[in-house]
DNA sequence: ATGTAACGTAACTTATTTGTAACATAAACC
DNA sequence: GGTTTATGTTACAAATAAGTTACGTTACAT
């Protein structure tokens, strides 16, 4: 889960990340609004953002009605004043939340956390004519479900979760089979690619000789 | 809309009734634990409770986890104490907001729209011929009633609450067993699973082969 | 107390899945 | 070019997960 962190105090930023990061999510700060404008319109993947509403050069209400909003990042403004009409006016506006300094960090974290579970968005992976359905579990060749035996289904799931990266094969080896003490034979996995490149097509998988595979989004 | 407020300050009571009154809200009070059990056992529609935490004879926790979680009532609780453990608890368990008073009460009126809008729930859930009640907790096949035995329903709950996703059947053995350490067998599961599926039809509930079920909306 | 419903386990069945072995091909290296 | 190593391919017997049926036990209501 990717967070982005907007906020102009370097201590609060250093802080929050530190939490967030140890809690497994990914987390991007930017420290004024220009900044924030650029990362947004090259980043596709955002699932929240913390949002102080003062800034150096601009105001966070203003940034979230015209670049966050049509997009629905689910948003929590920050202030440090405990301004009534501006909580009020955030909320109104379509923040998910909004709260006010100095703040708990757990309480913001529990608060994350909350809405990340409520916000559980549909997760499709593309690659050319296969979509990967994170929720379903279920893999889609055009619009036909491809039916898929439980172990190419894991092996193609850890493909997809890392995408443009290379899967090793000792890798795929010891998520795959963890549980038998990863006593299988190296060969076996071969044999899965093999199997799954049948059923996907075979210029979905790319093999990299001498470490393993990896599927490549457009 | 029905606003439930739980709380043994009157001047809050007071001054809040009167505020929501205003918005249009339809609210009662209760100020102790005792009188709010009686009252959510004689009404069926509740949309939403603000909750004090400490209250003279008991605590809004343990009323919220044993009569109001299982009804999907949105709860707001409320505290004296400013106190970050209370209001990490209070959102884990699964309340919709925590406020710490002193609040502003055009704060807890945008927070209370916030959640109404966002939870103008579905309380039907329907998939082909079955349909979930989640008031009633019930479950009609066409128009007729399906006698479901207790575990059953949950499991069903279960998996309507999770429409589009995959539930593991640890989750499930998790979920539905907890109470007894979880110690029941893997079979179990699948056997539950079959009398679902006598009474709902086999087109329901779908297999993901090494992961768990999922049932579909449309 | 007695009958009924619900529960969890066990034993059985089935189609599928699985891992390996044996062989084929392709890339890498000298 | 020929050898080595890594990966691709095919076929098959063993293993397994899930579906099914049946039954003894417990809990519940009448």
């Amino acid at each position: 889960m990717h967070i982005l962190l907007v906020e102009d105090n370097i201590t609060i930023i250093k802080g929050l990340s530190y939490a967030l990061e140890m809690n497994n999510y990914e987390v991007d700060s930017k420290i004024n609004i220009k900044d924030t404008i650029a990362y947004l319109e090259s980043n596709p993947f955002i699932d929240l953002i913390v949002l102080d509403v003062t800034l150096p050069d601009g105001n966070g209400f203003d940034l979230f009605s015209n670049y966050i909003k049509k997009r629905n990042i689910p948003t929590i403004f920050l202030t440090a004043k405990d301004s009534e009409e501006m909580i009020v006016k955030g909320l109104n506006m379509g923040a998910e939340d909004y709260l006010t300094k100095p703040f708990s960090t757990k309480e913001l974290l529990a608060r994350i956390n909350k809405i990340l579970l409520r916000n559980q968005r549909v997760q499709l992976l593309k690659v050319k004519d296969i979509t990967f359905d994170l929720d379903k579990m279920l893999v889609l060749k055009g619009s036909a479900t491809l039916p898929l035996t439980p172990i190419e289904l894991k092996i193609l799931h850890l493909l997809f979760s890392n995408l443009n990266r290379v899967v090793r094969r000792t890798t795929i080896i010891d998520k795959i089979w963890e549980w038998t003490g990863n006593d299988v034979d190296d060969h076996t996995v071969t044999v899965y690619l093999k199997r799954l490149r049948e059923k996907l097509g075979t210029d979905i998988i790319v093999t990299v000789k001498g470490l393993g595979y990896r599927i490549d989004a457009e």
